[in-house]
DNA sequence: GTCTATACTTTGATAGAC
DNA sequence: GTCTATCAAAGTATAGAC
């Protein structure tokens, strides 16, 4: 079914778009890193860097998801969650010297005025951790239209502190974001 | 004294910085759109695209920083001036087409990890950012240190807003952030 | 399907006539 | 100082042998 050299290029690409963005990373760098002949990135992806790009967008998208789901799952408090999830984003940038952040906001700067395939796939990223959050928020016992605003504030928050932590090389931001949302949260309840 | 070139120039690398970022953006479209020969980039900037771009972010850093201080200086409340600094950032993003968010933040994303000249220079703007915001905010009467952190909270909320507001093509982010800011800003009061 | 070689375009930068 | 022509390098993409 799924290739293994298909899943080690995406791999490649959606780490080198975190950190490099879209515009800022070739082709040849990525097969290079990813161990994959040359050949094998038109093969898998026809379209080229464009479809590339789209697919690594859609799927760092869902893991990032992911991740955010296993820190605020349903089984857990969502204050504690949402603190050590800002937390592990902190601890995340200070252990890679301020390069793992969001993987697909460079890309979405990038590409929402140029780019009007790959603007779509950030926006349905964004969309859908929207509408998750809101449902999480909202089994929280948040009522609905509040719980998507604090979910945009939240999301917006966090990826405004990345700018400028990465920027500073500081987490100071990180950590104020994290305080903002969980004081948005508290007042919600 | 400035050269006419040399401001026009920097002037049409800010907006293309803006919507393009910096890698996105080539010197001879500049240099083209800008109406200047080719020849005079590197009369004004010899140390070529690197070297003009520091100096873009920092002017364009300084005049955003102007804009914040038309909307919130001293003369006014604080609470308006916020609330009518975001009306104004989402104005302008539906008048451009979410074009015209922040001047800096694409650039920031893009060379926070690959460019340490340009890193430190979207840094220094970010740091007076900041410490200017400090000082407003404190002269209306609130604490130095949670002064800080609400600058920092307030900032981080309309960077991020405006990469999901671009992403989304939707105003919401920026106005659910606008909405954030105030409430911080009353609570601190 | 893998891999190499290469075509074609665009990029940042320089040289030199005027 | 202005402007054109051009360079070397890097970018994306393709062709074709195996």
């Amino acid at each position: 079914m799924g290739s293994d050299t298909k899943d080690r290029i995406l791999e490649t690409s959606g780490e080198l778009f975190r950190r490099q963005g879209y515009i800022g990373t070739g082709v040849k760098q990525i097969v290079e890193e990813a161990g994959a002949p040359f050949g094998s990135l038109y093969h898998f992806f026809p379209g080229g860097k464009e479809e590339l790009g789209a697919e690594t967008i859609r799927r760092s998208g869902a893991l990032y998801g992911l991740l955010f789901v296993k820190f605020v799952g349903a089984d857990v408090d969502l204050l504690t969650g949402v603190r050590d999830f800002f937390a592990g984003a902190a601890h995340t940038l200070r252990e890679t010297d301020y390069a793992d952040a969001c993987p697909i906001a460079t890309v979405a700067l990038e590409v929402s005025s140029t780019n009007e395939e790959l603007r779509q796939a950030c926006a349905d990223v964004f969309g859908a951790w929207i509408e998750g959050g809101t449902e999480r928020f909202v089994a929280a016992g948040i009522p609905r239209k509040r719980a998507r605003e604090l979910v945009i504030q939240m999301l917006a928050g966090l990826e405004g502190a990345f700018v400028l932590s990465r920027a500073l090389r500081s987490t100071e931001p990180v950590e104020a974001a994290g305080e903002a949302a969980i004081a948005m949260i508290r007042a919600a309840r």
